[in-house]
DNA sequence: ATCATTTTTTTCGATTATCAAATTAAATGA
DNA sequence: TCATTTAATTTGATAATCGAAAAAAATGAT
């Protein structure tokens, strides 16, 4: 064990210039060794030998001198590199309250598949959930026509306190257990290495490798589902606080002895804007029927009604201001809001 | 410039493994070259290397083996290292509201003279601004029976929005004026290497350096005076956001449409918790005469005065909940409140 | 006393990453 | 065809770091 943390350790020391050169391709997509050079302020000499290395192992390639550049002056043409994106596949896998959804990406970023698979309901047990995971892969695998050994690295996202490093889920809303090894059962079902987080934190590691954030090095994304999730990156790093595990924007207190959590506590942002938050409004407020479905919630919302029209509107307002504290600690570069979108436009619109 | 820039990164990455080492040394105030070895991860033969030349430059010193060790078995006895407190004096100096509180510490942390320079007011322009504090730094040397040359580094505490990488005050309670060059006058005024940063990052900064938490990676540091200021250290290092500028920790919102904050916002915690902010509400509540001193209206709620209990209650609670979602936010190690004790006990009790 | 043992520290030789400077490569313009 | 320009590579040197071996400094056993 030590002899194995002492070597990784070594390794990562002299990494750092090949880590450093490879992200520096990956973030802008396309680039030619002098920009690398500048850009992570290594010799061109280090660039040339590193990319070298990169390049034998497979893992970048040179493509074509981009002639159409800009400034197109004389001089010997540089060469572009870019990662190759077939070099690896990597599946993530997202649990909801109603599916599992795998998308298969390749090294770039490009989707190459995707899949979604049923779940017979939204509460699992541990062992259920490990023949689920296998079983959405293969499907996944055979839908794309790969092989589950194509696949070099396997991440899933779960709602809930997980904590990353162990692979241990202390709670989730989709397990009828708390404290669970997944990380063991799971890498005893799979022949692949995977990883796995709090969804939000998932959701923010895949903007920063692939999306929008790729430049940014502090950022925000939130998620809106059921519950309301966060996942922070600072310094290019998730943030996890001292437990391990990611943030709980949902369970920021937004008023003083306000509406009831499904955590037990009270005031919680979640009990404002949650799913479910939603629905149990509208039917304390006495609707004629009683609601079940937030679409129609919604529907009703759009057509005017006064009554749904407010709920949608306070829990924007309380969003607003969970929000507008997070930026006001935080002054992040980017926010990047992700959910399904029906309760989007409402919230949308408050926020500045 | 881009030569220096190039020079100065080359000499970063080859000091690493010093930096790293000199950490832990400072960080555990006395330890052996074998410890130091384990907790960095760095070989015995380097530490050896690494500690020569530290020694040679008399930033560390050896000192006797303790012999009384606990587990004290046979053996080469280690020898441990400590950081030499006279290799350097560093004065912090803060500008509050009524005086310029300067204090010497030498580099364990060891608080070498204090000095106190009363204010004519709380707003003063840039340039008296830099001869109060060159007249105050003046002062604490000659009170601690130092010359101005002794010292090796001036840090400046102030309130307000301080771009500390800059040294350029976006906005201070303590400036008549915004967007003050104060980096490019204090140095000009000062012949001694300086840096500035908002009060309650440098609170932060000290604390990691020499106080509570030297062996903590993320903590908070929230200060309490006039205002309400965060400093956050994420992975050793203190976080700012994307304009430099510290966390706002006094206008984060506790309430929709809440009280007026000084900012011109509303329902900042500020606008419920700050010095200020009491006083306000203690006037608008219509006391018998009308309050201006912080510790009268202290003292009524010691005695059991209803009205003013209720306002130190209603500031604590409100404090109480900003707090809370901060930690809940950020789940750090470590919380340091700091801050003059008054207005302290009645916010000590509500928070868990 | 003397020697084996144990633990810390240092020395030694080798490896490797990195850089600056010089060189080569590949284009354009005169 | 040759000078010029820019990109990339090669070369030789330097320094950081490591593993292994040696040295140092103690204790315990004989």
């Amino acid at each position: 064990m030590a002899i194995i943390q002492r070597t990784s350790q070594g390794i990562d020391q002299r990494e750092i210039g090949r880590q450093q050169v490879f992200e520096a391709i990956r973030k802008s997509g396309r680039i030619a060794r002098i920009d690398i050079a500048r850009e992570t302020q290594v010799s061109p000499a280090t660039v040339t030998a590193i990319t070298a290395e990169l390049l034998t192992a497979g893992l970048i390639e040179e493509i074509l001198p981009d002639s159409d550049r800009p400034g197109a002056k004389r001089g010997r043409p540089r060469v572009a590199l870019k990662v190759r994106g077939d070099a690896h596949l990597i599946a993530g896998m997202k649990i909801s309250d109603r599916s599992a959804t795998v998308i298969l990406v390749d090294f770039e970023g490009n989707t190459v598949g995707e899949y979604d698979h049923e779940l017979p309901g939204p509460v699992m047990s541990p062992e259920e959930m490990v023949s689920l995971v296998r079983r959405a892969l293969d499907g996944a695998c055979r839908a794309a026509g790969r092989r589950l050994a194509d696949i070099s690295g396997v991440g899933l996202g779960l709602a809930g306190l997980i904590d990353a490093a162990r692979n241990f889920v202390h709670w989730s809303p989709s397990l009828d257990q708390r404290n669970v090894e997944l990380g063991l059962m799971l890498s005893d079902a799979l022949p692949v290495p995977f990883f796995m987080d709090n969804d939000a934190n998932l959701v923010a590691k895949a903007e920063q490798l692939f999306g929008q954030a790729r430049n940014v090095s502090d950022f925000i994304v939130i998620t809106i589902e059921q519950g309301v999730g966060m996942g922070i990156v600072i310094d290019d790093k998730i943030y996890r606080g001292e437990r391990g595990c990611g943030a709980e924007f949902g369970h920021t207190k937004v008023q003083l002895d306000g509406a009831l959590c499904r955590c037990g506590q009270r005031g919680c942002l979640e009990a404002y804007v949650g799913d479910y938050a939603l629905l149990r409004e509208a039917n304390i407020r006495g609707s004629a029927q009683p609601e079940d479905d937030l679409s129609a919630l919604h529907a009703r919302a759009k057509a005017g009604d006064a009554m749904a029209r407010s709920i949608f509107d306070r829990a924007g307002r309380m969003f607003a201001m969970g929000l507008a504290n997070v930026i006001n600690i935080f002054d992040p570069s980017l926010v990047i809001l992700s959910g399904e979108q029906m309760t989007f436009d409402f919230l949308y619109s408050e926020e500045v």
